[in-house]
DNA sequence: TTGACACCACTCCATCTGTAGTACTACGGT
DNA sequence: ACCGTAGTACTACAGATGGAGTGGTGTCAA
């Protein structure tokens, strides 16, 4: 088992862009050491196996998923009205359905996480800590709206992303937005 | 390629325990005849190829999901109250949560749809039309809350059903029926 | 000199697919 | 009542594919 973990990194980066343009189905050792460029066989000697590789993907995607400074510091000095929520929000969402390599794997990774003990762990932790992350930083923003606000306002937008990276044509684009406004209208 | 319809029928609900099981990647013509208990080989003379079983799997699921008498008639009949509303949408989250092999075979299905133009197309004919149903029965029914609000209910409730199912314990039960509370009081 | 790793090549293996061939069943015709 | 035909179930096979894992060699740095 290598462990230079540069190489590491790059092997499980590359398994978050097979995953979220192949599917599962096409996330093998062997589509992995090609989408990093590095010789067959390569991933074999970094993972165990399918799970091993898979539970360190989970891993890696939340690692690099780190708060936006810029919004953080939007959240924490811009004005506290419901206009300046909506326009965080309007942003965090095109901005992951612009990552959408990134969100379709992290999906493909919770289907898997179904059969997967381990990794479901895993991500239980990171999504359970990325919520109450949102919760607090919300609450000392002094931004309108409580804990509740900001649960609801993360299960609608979620969903509102899937439909848009899934199913485009089932919401335009003005609907989507235009949703985005009254969650926050009615929630907060 | 073999036209009995019956036996059509059953191989295509077997794909969608399968998927659900193993996932797009299990989802094999072979699994499938063993799924539904028929010799090997029989899938392979139904279906012309995995993108054609895949696309008639997304009609079979959405023939399966017929609106539930019961709750059309509560729709219809029942008081005209916020409590109906939330006792409504808890069942039907109680509902689909319960049938998880069907919302996680959905899910993988959006997910392949993501790669299949042709299988795109069906969901968003039968989610639209599963949305705009949903809009006009409430409408009709006389029940508080506008077309916005059962939209944003539609998203809510599809994450906060993906959370239960991929990853239950990052909200309890009890949260769960708390936020869909929340939903209708704010949304309405 | 030694150890760790990159790279390469090769073998084994596990499926899966698609189809050809045979047997069965039902139906329609005479 | 008998036969023929068509469609389907079932079995078996041939082929192909693709991937996993490992051993060996070269290279670089401590």
């Amino acid at each position: 088992m290598r462990r230079n973990p540069e190489r590491r990194r790059a092997l499980l980066d590359a398994a978050i862009e097979v995953l979220a343009r192949e599917g599962a189905r096409g996330l093998t050792f062997r589509a992995v050491d090609a989408e990093a460029a590095v010789p067959p066989g390569t991933a074999s000697n970094y993972f165990a196996n399918r799970d091993d590789l898979l539970t360190q993907v989970g891993y890696r995607f939340y690692e690099r998923l780190e708060p936006d400074a810029a919004t953080m510091a939007r959240l924490a000095e811009g004005p506290k009205t419901r206009e300046a929520v909506k326009g965080l929000l309007r942003e965090t969402v095109d901005r992951v359905t612009a990552f959408r390599t990134g969100y379709l794997a992290l999906l493909e990774l919770r289907l898997e996480a179904t059969r997967r003990p381990e990794l479901q762990k895993i991500l239980t932790e990171r999504v359970r800590a990325d919520v109450s992350f949102n919760i607090t930083n919300h609450l000392k923003s002094g931004m309108p709206g409580d804990e509740t606000s900001v649960l609801l306002l993360y299960l609608a937008l979620n969903w509102l992303i899937v439909e848009r990276l899934t199913l485009p044509d089932v919401l335009t684009e003005e609907q989507a937005a235009a949703l985005v406004e009254a969650a926050v209208d009615r929630f907060l």
